[in-house]
Order: C-alpha cells, then sequence, then structure tokens
DNA sequence: AATTTTTTATTGAACGGTCAATCAACAAAA
DNA sequence: TTTTGTTGATTGACCGTTCAATAAAAAATT
C-alpha cells in the first residue's frame, strides 16, 4: 500500500475526518484516536502529516475559511463593477454556499469560534475573516452611502450573516439558506434605498 | 468556618468563579481545580453541592439566562401596553443589559453555544432561550405587521442581535454597546416604517 | 535483470501527564 | 453526640505524543 506522494491525500482524508468526528462528537471529543479512527489510518500519522494534533485543527480550519473565500471570490469574478448590489449579494450567497451550510462545518465554526478565544494561532485566523468579511462590505457600500453610513451598514450586514448562520447552526430544523439570503437582501435593499432617498432629498433641495 | 447554611453562598461563590475560570482559559481548561482554586475551596466541594462538574456547568448556564430573563422583564414589566416598538426597544436593551455584555458572559454564552450541540441538557437550556427571543419578538410585530412580515421581522432582528453580541465577543475591541443598540433600533424602525408604509399605501387605494 | 540500498509510509504499544470523581478523615457548629 | 461542611490524597480512565519496528516502493548497484 505505501506509495510515493502520499502527503497530500492523507491531509485532506485527515481534514475531513476531523470535520466529520467533530459533527459526531464535537470538538472536545474530536480525539486522535477518533478521527484516525475516521479516516481508516492509525494515530501516528497525524503528528506525521501535522506535527499534532494542534496543527491538524488549525489545517482544518485554514481549509474551511479557505473554501469561504474562494466561494465569495467565485461569485465576484464574473461580476466586474457590477453595481454594489450584485457584489453585496456575491458576497452573502458566497458566506450561504453548499460548503458553509453543512451539518459539519457548521458545526466545526462554532467550535473554532469558541475556541479561537483562546488558541492564539486559530484567534489570528478567525479575525482575519471576520475582518474580511467587514471590510468586503464596507467597501461596496461605501460606493452609494457616505462614510459612516457605509460602516454602519456593514457593521449590520456583517453581524446579521453571521446571527443567521449562528442560528442556523443551533436550531434543531437547521438553516433554511434561501429564507436566510432572503432577509440578508432584505438589509441590503433597504440600506441602498435609505441611500437613494437622500440623494432624492438633496436633489430637491437643490 | 464551617456553619449552618453554606450552600447558597457556596453555589453562587462556585457559579461565578466558573464564569471567570472560561474567561480566564476557556470552557476546555476551566478544570474543577482551576475553578475550586479561584473560589478559594477544595475540589471536592464542587461534587458535594452540584454532584459533579457536569451539575456545575449546567448551574451556571442557567444562572446566566436566567440574568438575561430579568433583565428583559425588568424592562418590559414597566411598559405594560406601550407601542411595540417601546417592547422591542426594551427586549433589545435587556440581551444587551451590561450582565450579558460583560467579557466573562460572553466568553461563556459562546462557550456554551458549541458545548450544547453534544451536550442535550445544555441543548434543551438553550433551545428554550432562543425560541424565547423569537417567540417575544415575533409577538410585537405581529401587533402592526401581517403574519408573514412579523416572523421575518423577528427572525431578522433576532440574528442580528445575536450577531453582533458574537462579533462582539469575538472582536479585539470588544462589543460597542451603544452602537449594537443602535443598529438594532434602526432594524427596528425600519420594519416598522414598512409596516406604515403599507397602510398609507392601503389608504391611497381606498 | 537481479540485487541491494535508500527512502517514504505506516503502525500501534508504551509512556508521561492530566482530569473528574471518590471517600476516609477531620473540624466546627447545633 | 449528631449534623453539616470541608479537605485533599488516591484512584482509574483517558489522551496526545513518541518511537522502534515494519513494509513497500523507488533508486542505486552489480
Amino acid at each position: 500500500m505505501p506509495k510515493v506522494g502520499m502527503q497530500p491525500i492523507r491531509r485532506r482524508q485527515l481534514i475531513q475526518a476531523t470535520l466529520e468526528a467533530i459533527d459526531e462528537a464535537g470538538l472536545a471529543d474530536a480525539t486522535i484516536a477518533r478521527i484516525a479512527k475516521r479516516a481508516g489510518v492509525s494515530t501516528g500519522i497525524i503528528s506525521h502529516y501535522f506535527a499534532g494534533k494542534d496543527g491538524l485543527l488549525e489545517a482544518t480550519m485554514r481549509h474551511v475559511l479557505s473554501d469561504l473565500g474562494n466561494a465569495v471570490l467565485e461569485r465576484r469574478a464574473a461580476l466586474g463593477d457590477a453595481p454594489p448590489e450584485a457584489h453585496l449579494h456575491a458576497i452573502i450567497d458566497g458566506n450561504f454556499d453548499r460548503s458553509q451550510t453543512s451539518r459539519s462545518v457548521m458545526k466545526t465554526w462554532l467550535a473554532f469560534w469558541a475556541s479561537s478565544m483562546h488558541h492564539r494561532p486559530l484567534q489570528r485566523l478567525q479575525r482575519v475573516n471576520d475582518r474580511r468579511l467587514y471590510s468586503n462590505l464596507s467597501c461596496q457600500f461605501r460606493r452609494v452611502l457616505p462614510k459612516r453610513e457605509a460602516r454602519d451598514a456593514a457593521r449590520g450586514l456583517a453581524a446579521l450573516i453571521d446571527g443567521l448562520w449562528l442560528r442556523g447552526a443551533l436550531a434543531q430544523e437547521g438553516l433554511n439558506v434561501d429564507r436566510a439570503r432572503q432577509l440578508a437582501y432584505d438589509y441590503v435593499r433597504v440600506q441602498l434605498e435609505t441611500a437613494h432617498h437622500s440623494r432624492t432629498r438633496a436633489n430637491d433641495y437643490a
């Protein structure tokens, strides 16, 4: 069985097994024995490819984070300089992409959030992600709103997205993706309408 | 030192020490040794008053949850049959009460959220709380909005509150309570304005 | 082509450490 | 004397890591 070039294969297997183990038993009981068993390998392999359990957990978070980044980027790539609304919808859709709304990934995110409070490497990853979402949203709102309003709109939408996501993860019935996206769209629409009213009113005064 | 009637005193001490321990080291490293040390008692006391660590954690969550319930109830008690907007503001204010926005409590909430995914007793508590928030919001919106719109407004506001809260817990700079409340107020205003527009438009058609 | 050697992949038992729970013993108040 | 409160060493279970041993493929050598 042993061949050359196993590293990328085993890494993928183990990350996938980690997601499944966290889904099954939670981060606290996602022992390396459980993860290794799920991946069909021995416990030693984990230290061999990830230099310990922490390395595997960090790699798992990086993987999920990378999927999220790609989900957003793919949707925005085709848009070019489309209106802000289109970009905002793309960001929303990316955040509710299939890769981010499976049971195992949502549970893993939640576990990592809690864990990142006391684990520096995870904290760094999580904050980069948070800022990226806020920054992307803020940028788009800025194209039609004054600085202050754009920042508040971005803060609100970021919180709404994370909140919908959180409640979806916790809810018995899971996350209703279509409904969540619609609520986020509505928030965007209202914020942009506000911008339009301001401009209309400004014109009235002119 | 040993006297009679120590139970309520020790229970309060230990719950407080648990919050501090979770703030300090996270739920994973909030060992009974650490908690006991913080409370200035021996480890045996925990099993004596809470029948084990799980009992203490559940009691801690109940305590935080009870504080939240009281924070909301106190604010709403004085309102009577005030307009929906006042009640909605009271619910928002209660959720951002001082008892819920300290570092230790926010960290504890986050840890319990993650933990409740795999721990039935905590799951039950968390779901009761989630439903109560949604139900309270839905009820108030229903006074001025049709069923469907009221439910969506409640879902959106609940998510926004939890999201603001979550991002506040994760952010380096902590939660800006005033700003969070303002964003939630804005959401309420928009939802209620929508209702007003509908009625206005309906009158126009009449 | 047949062989030895080296490299890469993998195993799983053994080890050191940590944790929650237990309980015999003790102390002070009732 | 009985009850209530408290201690902390002990125990048993479990976890992550390590590492000597093994096996197969690749490379080097004959």
